[in-house]
RNA sequence: GCUCAGAUGGUGGAACUGGUAGACACGCAGGACUUAAAAUCCUGUGCCCUCAACAGGCGUGCGGGUUCGAUUCCCGCUCUGAGUACCA
């Protein structure tokens, strides 16, 4: 038979949903190996051709090393709380999780045609309460948990209870808040329970408090700082404008050193980890106070003695300090300023505000800036310092206030010129004519006790100056800010808490999961609260729930209708990045109801060995996970310390569009009359973006294209050649732009073996490349060809047991080592290609046996699984035996040659090649090729001066 | 601005450690089969000079350098893409 591509796959990946033949196994002898797509979100859209790009690598690498003998984790899920059904709820009333459902139905669909060898039976989704109720059950771990930085670790809040409790505060090393109390243990024991419990929420490692958070209104919630940009939500492009709300948060800044340095551990793309380095943003450097020159009157009557903290990372440069700058929304601004500069302070504060943040960023090249009247006094030789404010001063990092030293920083000479304020240079190699020199080469001048030093000497003994008269102290300072853990809306994992008196208190666990309550509409409430405000009996019952009367269910505010003996429950939900922080636990043990996974299943499975999936989660999804999975190991649930060992990044498949050229008639009207693209520059015509589903190879197909759009059935074309050719340009895969392609219709046309293979021929995975199908003709051909092997003419099986030749074991061992190499290296687009060539040469050879064909098999099934098995069935062996067949040993006796052709140039250019035998050494490789007579007619009876010879490599004459 | 990645025929790409640049595939051209088309098969195909062959010249973004030899290493530059952005 002819290869039936359609019948073959749909028949083998019924059998392997039938007989779960990738189930994967915890208990096992084979060594275990874990490969992990990033789950997807299941859009409505469904998938197009670039999704599956990274699952098909995936699906090879896991396929390979099941053929190499490991046990093999190979699991897929969804992550299916978030943004889009819901918004599609907002709009339709459907319920999201039937929105939910209908797509992940879609994707199964389209996932099973691509024929994957995925472990279905631990799928997972986000939304389901038996995987939300652990998010929630981790959410409660990280509450119950503060960060000991004396033991650099989470630790139980019990133990910090304890320790307060005999100690008081003293001797905590801790991760908190910054305005926690000091107490002895005493007082601890004498405050009141709600005073205590506020006091401890200051060092959860999920919190409650109130700060500046990045507020959608189009999208009624808050978003994290990554989902943020250029002052847009990343999802539908809204404006994002700051706002002081209460919100829960996750203190990952504790864990900022080692999320730093963990990155040096694991194999990762560089830029991927630059990434996340810079999103860390550690800066080592000095706190240094400056006290104000005159007490501060706050109103009120209250006066205080005040300094100014400011965060520098050239301490060095202090005796050059010649004013300090705060931002506009400095704590202290309005104390600072004295009346006579009051109207300017106020004036350029309104000005600043009236900035989006947008034109803020974008307006770097103005100076600006406001005298506040106030001088602080420089810690270390008491000159008087003026205090300014500046918005290129950001209130959001370090302190919000910059000692600034016009002669070594580049904004600061500009804001020094700007407004003549004096600049002292304070190296003497220092040049600073026209611009600031932030050199820290040559030796300190107007320096005091640091003149003459150098930077090293200076450094230090400026810090320990600074902390011997108690004014500074060396410091280290991250970027990244603590994470806001609560959004606005439904769609998504109830958080776990309850309030009483104003404070938040974990449920019991015995109560998880805390489910997702039904509602009337998808909206906020009308005073103004998210979503699950609108459940009636959103409320924690700590006695018998029965306790709650009808009555109280109805009561219109939550904390009236809990009434008695129930609380009202928080009312946001966890963020899209809760569920994903974790999941890749929950395939090792997917239905475990004790507990998120068994302890015996972690041990074994450990960590993700191979992970794949797109850089856009760089500073999201892959940093929050490793901060989960670093605070899990700190509470003893995990055993590693990274959790994806090798990560690849599959490049983006951009769509690329097609254009047809309307002819524009003498009024500047579109006519119905199309140019061809070649001939666009003769003629006045307007670019039309055309539905690529309708072209091959740049040729359109006339007869679609008129039945494309009603307006187009009459319409007429100049034509090169007898074609229209279409334009071409690379933009954002889109319906808009009529560029999506569907794997199905390819599946259809080629089926999925042609589809996978062409996917990975199309070029180096990691990098971005459009889609292009001009090439897919080739591939679907070389499959033809491999079953062809197996076929006679008349295309009925024809195999035979006769001994291989030794051409023919070269060519197969060649593709083995090749493959083997590729795969290791992740280059799939090379073995697609060497395939080719091997089978090009067995074609050549008219090889039929047996011993070539079925190791030829098994190499080519990680790739092209379906004709894969159905050959290996062809070729007499027991039905669903090749996933798990021993992949061919490599045999270098097979490739040794006796003679090499080697390149014989002449002054590093190639003039012909002569075969001479490998067993010469480089001299007599030298007198072979001298005594060759065409070797002679290019030296033209010329003495060569030098000539080299690498065995086995090249000849080259010097003449 | 800074950081990172990249630039090779008409196209996608290959060349793994400095050693025959352009593998493999698409496209294109010519041919076979066919009444014809599709499909299939065969041949050619980096550019220039040449009727053609022989031979030759040029050629991996640009300009230099190191080397017997550079797509590969070094210096400088241009362009493209990604990230980041007054980070003190």
């Amino acid at each position: 038979m002819d290869y039936q591509f359609k019948d073959i796959e749909q028949k083998w990946q019924q059998f392997w949903a039938d007989k779960q033949t990738f189930k994967a196994e915890n208990h096992t002898t084979k060594p275990k190996y874990y490969v992990l797509d990033m789950f997807p979100y299941p859009s409505g859209a469904g998938l197009h051709v670039g999704h599956p790009l990274g699952y098909i690598a995936s699906d090879i690498f896991a396929r390979y090393k099941r053929l190499k003998g490991f046990n093999v984790l190979h699991p897929m899920g969804y992550d299916s709380f978030g943004l889009p059904a819901e918004q599609y709820a907002i709009q339709t009333g459907q319920h999201p999780s039937v929105t939910t459902e209908d797509n992940i139905a879609t994707y199964r669909r389209q996932l099973d045609q691509i024929g994957f060898s995925f472990d279905w039976s631990r799928e997972v989704r986000t939304s389901s309460p038996d995987y939300y109720k652990w998010t929630q059950w981790i959410f409660m771990q990280l509450f119950n948990s503060w960060y000991n930085k004396s033991a650099d670790k989470a630790e139980s809040i019990d133990e910090l209870v304890k320790h307060f409790e005999t100690s008081g505060s003293q001797g905590i090393n801790a991760v908190s808040d910054e305005d926690i109390l000091t107490f002895t243990a005493d007082e601890w024991k004498a405050l009141p329970d709600s005073r205590q419990q506020e006091e401890l929420l200051k060092y959860r490692l999920t919190y409650l408090r109130e700060s500046t958070v990045n507020w959608c209104p189009a999208l009624g919630t808050v978003l994290a700082n990554d989902e943020v940009k250029d002052g847009f939500s990343e999802r539908g492009g809204f404006p994002v404008e700051q706002k002081k709300m209460m919100q829960w948060s996750m203190r990952i800044t504790a864990y900022a050193e080692r999320l730093l340095q963990g990155l040096d551990t694991i194999d990762w793309p560089e830029p991927l980890k630059e990434m996340q380095r810079n999103w860390i943003g550690k800066s080592v450097g000095a706190s240094v106070k400056f006290p104000i020159e005159s007490p501060l009157s706050f109103g009120e009557g209250r006066v205080e003695s005040a300094s100014i903290e400011v965060f520098t990372t050239r301490v060095d440069t202090i005796f050059g300090v010649t004013l300090v700058v705060l931002a506009p929304e400095h704590e202290l601004v309005a104390a600072l300023t004295t009346p006579e500069q009051k109207a300017g302070i106020d004036a350029y504060i309104a000005q600043t505000k009236k900035k989006s943040e947008l034109d803020r960023m974008a307006d770097t090249k103005t100076v600006s800036g406001a005298f506040t009247g106030s001088y602080v006094l420089n810690p270390l030789n008491g000159e008087r310092i003026p205090v300014w404010i500046a918005d290129y001063v950001l209130a959001g990092y370090g302190t919000g206030a910059v000692m600034a030293v016009p002669s070594g920083d580049q904004r600061d000479y500009l804001f020094a010129k700007h407004f003549n304020l004096p600049i002292i240079p304070i190296l003497d190699s220092q040049n600073i004519d026209t611009e600031a020199d932030p050199t820290k080469e040559g030796k300190y001048i107007n320096s005091g006790f640091a003149n003459g030093l150098e930077y090293k000497e200076a450094t230090a003994a400026i810090i320990a100056k600074l902390e011997a008269v108690g004014a500074g102290k060396a410091k280290v300072n991250f970027r990244m800010r603590d994470a806001i853990f609560g959004r606005q809306r439904y769609w998504g994992e109830p958080v776990p808490v309850y309030f009483k008196d104003g404070l938040p208190y974990l449920i019991s666990e015995a109560d998880l999961p805390l489910l997702l309550p039904e509602i009337d509409k998808y909206l906020p409430t009308e005073s103004g609260e998210p979503p699950l405000g609108r459940a009636t009996g959103w409320a924690y019952h700590a006695s018998p729930k029965e306790s709650v009367s009808e009555e109280e269910l109805k009561a219109p505010s939550p904390l009236e209708r809990a009434g008695g003996e129930a609380y009202p429950y928080e009312l946001s939900t966890m963020p899209g990045w809760a569920g994903s922080s974790w999941y890749w636990y929950r395939y090792m043990d997917a239905h475990n109801n004790n507990e998120f996974a068994s302890k015996e299943a972690i041990e074994y499975w450990k960590d993700v060995d191979l992970y794949i999936g797109g850089s856009e989660h760089a500073t999201g999804h892959l940093l929050y996970s490793r901060f989960w999975n670093k605070f899990l190991k700190d509470i003893g649930k995990v055993t590693e310390e990274e959790p994806f060992k090798k990560l690849i990044n599959q490049g983006m498949i951009q769509g690329r569009s097609n254009f047809v050229y309307r002819l524009i008639d003498e009024q500047g009207r579109g006519t119905n009359t199309f140019v061809s693209h070649g001939l666009i520059k003769d003629y006045k015509t307007s670019p039309l973006h055309v539905d690529v589903n309708i072209v091959e190879n740049e040729v359109l197909n006339l007869d679609k294209f008129k039945k494309f759009r009603s307006e187009f059935e009459n319409a007429e074309f100049i034509l090169e050649n007898g074609k229209y050719i279409c334009g071409v340009e690379v933009e954002k895969m889109s319906k808009s732009k009529f560029n999506v392609v569907n794997p199905d219709d390819i599946i259809e046309r080629y089926g999925a073996d042609t589809l996978r293979m062409y996917e990975m021929f199309l070029g180096p995975l990691e990098q971005s490349k459009p889609w292009n199908t001009n090439g897919i003709e080739g591939v679907f051909k070389f499959l033809r060809k491999f079953w062809r092997l197996f076929h006679n003419d008349a295309w009925e099986l024809n195999v035979s047991n006769e001994a291989p030749t030794k051409a023919e074991l070269k060519s197969l061992h060649k593709i083995i080592r090749k493959v083997e190499e590729d795969i290791e290296r992740f280059s799939f687009n090379t073995s697609v290609s060497s395939f080719m060539i091997a089978v090009n040469e067995l074609t050549e050879l008219k090889c039929n046996k047996r011993a070539i064909l079925q190791e030829m098999v098994i190499v080519l099934s990680p790739y092209a699984p379906h004709i894969c098995e159905e050959l290996w069935t062809l070729l007499g062996n027991p039905a669903g035996t090749l996933s798990y067949a021993a992949y061919p040993k490599f045999n270098p006796a097979y490739l040794v040659e006796d003679d090499f052709a080697y390149p014989i140039s002449i002054n590093g250019k190639t003039k012909m090649n002569l075969s001479i035998p490998l067993s010469l050494e480089a001299k007599e490789v030298e007198q072979f090729v001298l005594a060759n007579a065409d070797v002679q007619r290019y030296l033209d009876g010329k003495t060569p001066k030098k000539i080299i010879v690498v065995k086995g490599r090249i000849v080259n004459m010097v003449v």
